[in-house]
RNA sequence: GCGGGCAUAGUUCAGUCGGUUAGAACGCUUGACUGUGGAUCAAGAGGUCACCGGUUCAAGUCCGGUUGCCCGCCCCA
């Protein structure tokens, strides 16, 4: 072989089980968390949106904040041809590394305040950020999430996406999860905070990490995150003693919401969003399994009630989460069902029963009954070899005897008993197991 | 972007002090068993020892560089 084609640094494929042991890149499992997920928005009343995968890279600059490091530093970003296909002449376009600000984009595009007050939404697909290297980090990943999007900012909407993650959660078996909660505050109380957390943090300044003088200059709430000095920060003011009373009650409900839901949690004031467009409620979902490393959310989200006029859209309120897919990929049991296991395996043995065989499959699979077989011409044992290996439950046993009785042998691949029956009984057979 | 580690069969890994034709296990194909899977035994296929250069009589092994991957930091889901 010579020299080859591979993924990009930082991209994967995700592979059917056969051909990768590493059980966290099976598309089974993805396939599986969509399944449970789309199950859960049907449950809630969550309608599917597929936004384009790049947008203007202004929506991302104005949407996710300039001063991001998503933004600033970690997205895809080109020039579009220009006019007469001039290279790089045209609109700076960008691969979407989250998802949010384009539903609000087409929130507002497609006025949909017009059709309904709220709005729900769920997306599933590919994010894209140009990631450096760590466990559980991928340059093309992920994201299931959903918005909820119009007049209300009624807490009992956050309340009833936890619940229903908290579904989701219990129905992938997903164990050893925690949902911390917090207030980031309003454009009304933050500024004051952020002010407060200035003068404390300004005498200190010298004894913290380069990255927090940095945000004390750009972004500094994030300073409450830093997990380097985290000693320092355990002595600044708690954003929760400086709630106005708007978000102090806001929050209070939030949380009586989820306590009639009996849905335990932990308000953790340093908790706060990494994207601009954050207020009042956040949480996240963590888990506190090993496998995970320092990747431990599995899911985050929040209110952005500011994010439509931002974008150029009318005053809405908005709330949402996005959940990364690799990652609860990690988390799920081995044991998860696998759809690409076929009901039955035909084993053929001589070139009439082939020619019969191939008819029965194509009989079976349009009685709806998903079966396997291979092309080769083998003996016995070893077509009940890829039988067994096929995992099929049932296995077809078609060779001269049958032919010319005919009648089909199906085998149970789980305790070994075998019938003879007619190709009409063969498949309402199938048709109901 | 910064720091550390690793790179040998499809996979997980041995490979001593630099020394003949590079090994094991698992997996794969086939057979023992001519029509019955998971067990056992046997045989077989499968390698540019990541790449480029250097040292040497001799390099998978030592040195330098490159690339890739993994782990941590940062950030985020």
């Amino acid at each position: 072989m010579g020299k080859q084609v591979k993924t990009v640094k930082h991209t994967r494929d995700i592979l059917p089980r056969d051909f990768t042991t590493d059980t966290s890149a099976h598309s089974h499992k993805f396939q599986y968390v969509e399944k449970v997920a789309r199950e859960a928005f049907r449950l809630y009343g969550f309608q599917e949106i597929r936004t384009p995968i790049f947008e203007y890279t202004e929506l991302f600059a104005r949407g996710v904040g300039e001063e991001t490091d998503i933004v600033s530093k970690e997205m895809y970003t080109w020039r579009d041809l220009g006019a007469n296909n001039t290279p790089g002449a045209g609109d700076s376009l960008t691969l979407r590394p989250e998802n949010t600000a384009p539903v609000i984009r087409a929130y507002i595009q497609h006025q949909m305040w017009v059709q309904s007050e709220l709005v729900k939404l769920f997306y599933v697909g590919p994010q894209f950020r140009r990631e450096h290297g760590r466990k559980g980090r991928f340059r093309q990943f992920y994201q299931i999430g959903v918005e909820i999007i119009g007049k209300s900012d009624n807490p009992a909407i956050e309340a009833e996406v936890i619940e229903m993650l908290q579904w989701i959660l219990t129905e992938l078996k997903i164990p050893n999860t925690s949902l911390l909660v917090n207030s980031v505050g309003c454009p009304k109380c933050r500024p004051e905070f952020n002010e407060m957390l200035k003068r404390e943090i300004a005498p200190k300044l010298e004894q913290m990490c380069g990255d927090c003088n940095h945000r004390y200059q750009t972004n500094i709430l994030r300073v409450l995150d830093c997990k380097r000095d985290m000693e320092i920060v355990k002595q600044l003011p708690s954003i929760q003693d400086l709630l106005c009373v708007e978000c102090r009650e806001h929050f209070a409900k939030f949380l009586a919401h989820l306590d009639a839901r009996k849905l335990s949690y932990t308000v953790d004031p340093q908790l706060v969003r990494g994207l601009d467009y954050y207020t009042r409620t956040a949480f996240e979902i963590v888990t506190t399994s090993e496998n995970l490393g320092s990747q431990n959310a599995l899911l985050g989200g929040g209110r952005y009630d500011g994010l439509s006029e931002t974008l150029g859209g009318p005053p809405t309120k908005g709330f949402g989460f996005a959940l990364g897919l690799d990652r609860f990929v990690i988390s799920l049991p081995e044991d998860v069902p696998d759809p690409s296991i076929p009901t039955a395996f035909i084993a053929h043995l001589g070139e009439k029963a082939f020619e019969y065989a191939l008819l029965l499959a194509h009989r079976l699979r349009q009685a709806g009954v998903s079966c396997a077989m291979d092309f080769e011409q083998r003996n016995l044992k070893n077509s009940m070899k890829l039988a067994d290996r096929s995992k099929a439950r049932y296995s077809i046993i078609i060779g001269e005897e049958e032919l010319n009785k005919g009648k089909l042998v199906l085998r149970d691949m789980l305790n070994r008993e075998q019938k003879e029956l007619t190709e009409t009984e063969l498949v309402d057979f199938l048709k109901q197991s």
